[in-house]
DNA sequence: AACCTACAGGTTGTTGAACAATCCAGCAAG
DNA sequence: CTTGCTGGATTGTTCAACAACCTGTAGGTT
């Protein structure tokens, strides 16, 4: 016997749909600009230059410029009328305001653990023991990477996506400073033991303990940050 | 005795310097949509022409992309590849998102009221003295609009340019859909006095109190909303 | 009648070039 | 040392063109 697609097919394809939505040039550009920046290749207070750029990617310049427009938005490049576009320097203010940002995001999200799904809960406990594995092999690399996925994770309790969206832009934002911390095994290295604890009390669902812990932990590397931040300027 | 510029005078003047870094045709145009759309006058769903729209106004295609940019990235409008550009029908998860995210912001920033300046206290009560205001005059859109300054000052007390952005945008996104609320008065008269008791707990400085009152306030009108949107769909 | 195919028309995606407006560094004059 | 000017360089904006793509329609096939 042979039917037609069912409206249960339909609803699961409906899902997937955004994936098929594709990305333009401008988008592909975009995407290679915001890594090129994140890993400090365009340090901060650089220019991007319509022209070289352009040039170099291969690219027109309205194109590139619809790219810039995205990454403006995303505060990874700032736009002074006439002047063109930069990497943006961020100050000691901006880091405040981050870490305030994610006080009440995060704080929040942790808050809601025992609401949220268990295989948002397993995903925090995930990155920490990713993070775990990286420090072991001493890939201090790997540990940031992982330490942001793992507030990633945390903020997903929310079970938002425009909560997810919001984070992922915050933490991208957040890494411009982070190269500053010439030392990360020193910067690192301590905040894996206590993602750990935090973990282990959002995965047996005591938000509001796993909120205490997790806003002690953001403030002591607020200060750290902002300690490093000052005397690097 | 004359004397030069004091730094004191020169940090005051780089205080306003955002002012300066003025605005181009393209953020104007993406100012004019923007209001365009979330007055109603492009309903959900509506395709947004190159060519017509930028006829229209007397601008370029280029200029006219980069203002479309601006509004995706404010979920003001949908891009889809080869389609162009719509104003975005939003689904019942996307309420359910929205309030999720206004209770975490707001939620979280009424918490911290005993901390704010008394500056940002006030700015709730204005808020709520002015809506009281339309109210009685029965200028309902007024009372809409005033409804939303109030939300903003609320979530203003966590002190955060970029959490003052964001529920900027999460308001705009939400005017989406109160146009579906054909009866304002109904929708937002009970508010009204719904508001002065949280703009009343907040100014004496009992976040706890006003945390509660306002979420329970988000969850009657995510209700109300869900039910109205349903039920036109 | 239902389904597939091919075609034509319209819209968007991207590029290149051009000109106006603006900024910036350097130099000259006070 | 400050002020005023000038030339070069960069960005802001527009226009025109073509390629790529989607959509609806007409016609043929089963």
């Amino acid at each position: 016997m042979r039917v037609g697609v069912t409206e249960g097919m339909v609803a699961r394809l409906e899902q997937d749909r955004p994936l098929l939505a594709q990305i333009g040039t401008a988008d592909r550009v975009a995407a290679l600009l915001r890594d090129n920046i994140m890993e400090g290749v365009f340090p901060p207070g650089t220019r991007l230059s319509e022209e070289a750029i352009g040039q170099a990617l291969g690219v027109s310049r309205n194109t590139l410029r619809e790219a810039f427009r995205l990454l403006c938005h995303e505060r990874l490049a700032v736009h002074e009328l006439n002047r063109g576009i930069f990497v943006p320097v961020l100050t000691s203010e901006d880091v405040v305001d981050l870490y305030r940002l994610r006080r009440l995001i995060e704080g929040g999200a942790a808050r809601m653990a025992a609401a949220a799904p268990a295989t948002a809960r397993r995903a925090v406990v995930a990155a920490v023991t990713a993070a775990e594995q990286a420090s072991a092999a001493g890939d201090w690399e790997a540990v940031r990477s992982e330490d942001l996925h793992f507030h990633q994770a945390v903020a997903a309790l929310a079970g938002s996506p425009r909560v997810d969206d919001l984070m992922r832009r915050a933490l991208a934002e957040l890494r411009l400073v982070f190269h500053v911390m010439t030392d990360p095994e020193r910067f690192h290295r301590p905040f894996v033991a206590r993602n750990k604890v935090i973990a282990h009390l959002i995965d047996s669902q005591d938000g509001a303990a796993a909120e205490k812990e997790l806003l002690a932990y953001l403030e002591d590397a607020e200060r750290q940050l902002l300690a490093a931040y000052g005397a690097s300027q």
